[in-house]
DNA sequence: AAGATTTATGCGATATACGCAAAGATGAAG
DNA sequence: CTTCATCTTTGCGTATATCGCATAAATCTT
């Protein structure tokens, strides 16, 4: 048995120099106080307190005892305040991790706002394709791109986007633009991949379901380097809108297919935590902040 | 519900990174654990540990908790350690008054004698015949002289001395040496009161029991004072020895009736401290040294 | 691919702690 | 001097809480 209750109680009886007293500022019979006190005496081994029906006075140990509870407690309860979450502005280190485009592309431009808004974070943020183990290497918050399976992590949805196939105008120019998703088959399709292969392209349409085997001089683990290639003119891209918009903006690319949608239709962008109870302040203000921004009416063509 | 347990165990599991081995190195469940650490995150209002079943490390806030507990743990270790009595040597601050007589005749010339055997005590002595409120005055211990019949007070007799009747010899050449107890009515006889009046001396002896009303020239409440009267030749007095052994042996005074009794026939020397338990090693070792000092073979005509 | 280990939670049994009441003691008031 | 009020302590009954076990879900290792 051993508490800050105990020095609590003891340090009470000392100040108001009466069980009776300490006992009714801190609601206890005075029988509770008579024993908590008698307890403590039993672990420390000595008495702390001379005491006659209407007398009390600290002893030898008491007088020690009572100088170093004292500020003990004062230590107790500076620590549980510098961690209690205030009620105030959020605040602290926000460690973050984003993956590559998106964080380059949508993310870091935010900051500034965020910021603005909540001028007592400091962030921290590691831009990386790598699956970060979150708990691990001590991140507060992931950003990720496509649906989350991760059990033992919270997962949730701050924004997504449409998929869509473009090319720049040359290219399209030189190789004449694709009709229907059959005639991708016949163009040069930039993929997602870490090896040579094929990819399988998904449609719905007008002429409903479509799927199509796509080959193409380029295959990457980034998506901005398709992107600049597209730009370039090697080929054709299927992409979320935030990876394109800036360049569909400037012309540097051109939707095409426009009447098709993808399949999946958009790709969903998830903020991803390790917890949902006593969430800190810092990440909720920083997911509220981000699925505010994200939201429907984001447009993706935002300069970086 | 606060608690050095709930620091104790959140610091075991940052150093041990487990549940589970927190809990063998504290001999309980890994279920206790997660309830006491959860527990924890309740009344602190922010998560400490970020957790997988794999993984385990630490938030910001567990960081600041951590660092702060740690240091708080250290400092109530050493506030126990600071009280806890230690099973070495007596030592501190002994806080004492005795009466002004047997202080300055007995008590205080044994004082270097307890040095010696017990260095590291320090002795505050109060020498006074006023009646102190131990546990009002903060005294650790009294030494008292006759009955004691403070019920909430221990009393521990360390000693005791006859009382004897005894005159300078100049006094019995010019009055005579009373034979019988009845003789004393008819001597100047010095006696303890603080005003003028008569007192009835008791006696048991050859004749059996007798009493007799002696009266005199002085009555003072200080027995130094009467055997100093006494010395020059005032009168009789009835004193226990320890007030009379130096000048017994000096020759200054010298005992009359020997063969009578005084009734009652000794008086008794207590050493009173505000209780039993926890009694602290300094006062019981200078109970145990005056015990030891005073038994029956002691000579009260030691010199001052 | 399967086994072992980890954290979290429900549940039953045990322990603990609290308040009440009574006793012993002491200072204050009539 | 007596009575009364207040204070500390201890025994006792009850209510609360705490602990360990069993189980579930998840994940790393062989």
């Amino acid at each position: 048995m051993d508490s800050v209750a105990g020095m609590r109680i003891f340090t009470r009886v000392v100040e108001t120099g009466s069980f009776s007293a300490a006992g009714r500022q801190l609601s206890r019979a005075p029988s509770s106080v008579s024993r908590q006190i008698g307890e403590l005496e039993d672990e420390l081994g000595a008495r702390l307190l001379h005491r006659t029906t209407r007398k009390l006075s600290l002893t030898e140990a008491g007088r020690l005892y009572y100088e170093r509870a004292s500020k003990i407690l004062v230590d107790v309860d500076e620590a549980k305040l510098a961690v209690s979450q205030t009620d105030g502005a959020p605040s602290g280190i926000l460690r973050l991790t984003v993956p590559a485009s998106v964080g380059r592309l949508h993310v870091a431009p935010a900051l500034a706002a965020f910021h603005d808004r909540f001028p007592a974070v400091q962030v921290v943020l590691s831009v990386t394709d790598r699956l970060i183990d979150l708990v691990e290497e001590g991140f507060d918050l992931a950003i990720r791109v496509g649906a989350q399976r991760d059990s033992s992590l919270i997962a949730r949805k701050i924004g997504a986007a449409r998929r869509i196939v473009c090319a720049s105008p040359s290219y399209l120019r030189a190789a004449g633009a694709p009709k229907v998703p059959a005639d991708l088959a016949n163009h040069g399709c930039l993929t997602f991949r870490a090896h040579a292969g094929s990819n399988v392209w998904r449609f719905r349409g007008p002429g409903g379901a479509a799927q199509v085997r796509v080959s193409g001089s380029l295959f990457a683990t980034d998506g901005e380097v398709l992107t600049a290639a597209a730009v370039a003119g090697l080929g054709l891209i299927l992409v979320p809108e935030w990876l394109v918009g800036v360049e569909l903006k400037r012309g540097g690319l051109r939707e095409v297919l426009r009447q098709y949608e993808a399949v999946p239709q958009s790709t969903p962008l998830y903020a991803v935590y390790p917890h949902q109870r006593h969430l800190p302040p810092k990440v909720r203000a920083f997911v509220d902040f981000l699925a505010q921004r994200f939201a429907a009416a984001y447009a993706w063509d935002a300069r970086p």
